[in-house]
DNA sequence: ACAACCTATCCGCTTATGCGGATGGATTCA
DNA sequence: TGAATCCATCCGCATAAGCGGATAGGTTGT
C-alpha cells in the first residue's frame, strides 16, 4: 500500500523535483536527464527508480533507451499535486537552467 | 530560504500528518496531541517543531499551555496542498481514531 | 560472437532523520 | 519560595537516504 507520507517523501528531494519538471516537458531517457541535470547516471538512475516505485512516472523501452514520463493514472489528489507542481515549477529558475543544458546539446540521439 | 522539497519532507512523515489532521479541527495543545496520537511528549514536540520551522504551523501561548494552529498566511501553493490534504484526510480512519481518542478524555484542562 | 552503448543495481561511505528517556526552562498557584 | 504542570531541547542510538564510482545486464550493429 501506498501512503500519502511515501507520496510527500518522493518529492521530498531537489533532484526528484528537477527531474520532474523536466518531465512536465514529456518524456525524457535518462541520458537527457543526465545532461539536463548534470549529474552522474548512477544519481539520475536511482531517483528515477524512486519514482517509479511510488507510482509517479512509468518507463518504456526504446531500443537501447530508457524513456521515463509522468503517469496519468493517478488518483485524483496526485493529479493535483503534480498540477500544482507543474506551474511552480514552470517558472523556476533552476528548471529554465536544466532546460538550457539539455537544448544545447544535441538531443536524441545521446 | 524555503524550498519546495522542504514543505514536502514536512508532510511526508506519517506522524506529522496525523498531527495536521488534528489540526485541521482547530487549534490544540501539545497534551491534547499526546493523549491524539497516543505518542511521548518528547516526539509529539519534536514533530510540532518540525512543521513551525516548515512555516506550517504556528503556535501561542497561554499561560502553560502551548497552542498550536495551521498558519493562515501561507504562499498559495502551500494553501492549495493544506487544502486538498485536509479533503484526504478527513475520511481517515487514522485521522477518526486519533479524533476519538482525544474527545474520549477530558478535552482541557489536560 | 564481439564491441559499443545505455541503463540498473551494487557497494561503501556519509549525512539526515526518527525515537524516547532525561533534563531544564517557563508558568501558575499556594 | 516551593511544588506542580506543561513543554522544548538534549542525548545516544538505530535506521533511512543520498552520493558516485564500479560492476553487470540488456540492446544494437557488425
Amino acid at each position: 500500500m501506498k501512503t500519502l507520507a511515501q507520496t510527500f517523501k518522493a518529492l521530498s528531494d531537489e533532484t526528484r523535483l528537477r527531474i520532474l519538471a523536466q518531465l512536465f516537458g514529456g518524456e525524457r531517457c535518462v541520458c537527457d536527464l543526465m545532461a539536463a541535470l548534470d549529474l552522474p547516471q548512477s544519481t539520475v538512475s536511482r531517483h528515477l527508480a524512486y519514482l517509479r516505485n511510488a507510482s509517479l512516472v512509468e518507463d518504456r523501452r526504446e531500443g537501447v533507451w530508457m524513456y521515463y514520463r509522468l503517469r496519468e493514472d493517478l488518483p485524483a489528489f496526485e493529479q493535483e499535486l503534480l498540477c500544482g507542481l507543474a506551474r511552480e515549477l514552470s517558472s523556476s529558475p533552476q528548471a529554465d537552467q536544466d532546460s538550457a543544458r539539455i537544448s544545447e546539446q544535441s538531443r536524441r540521439p545521446c
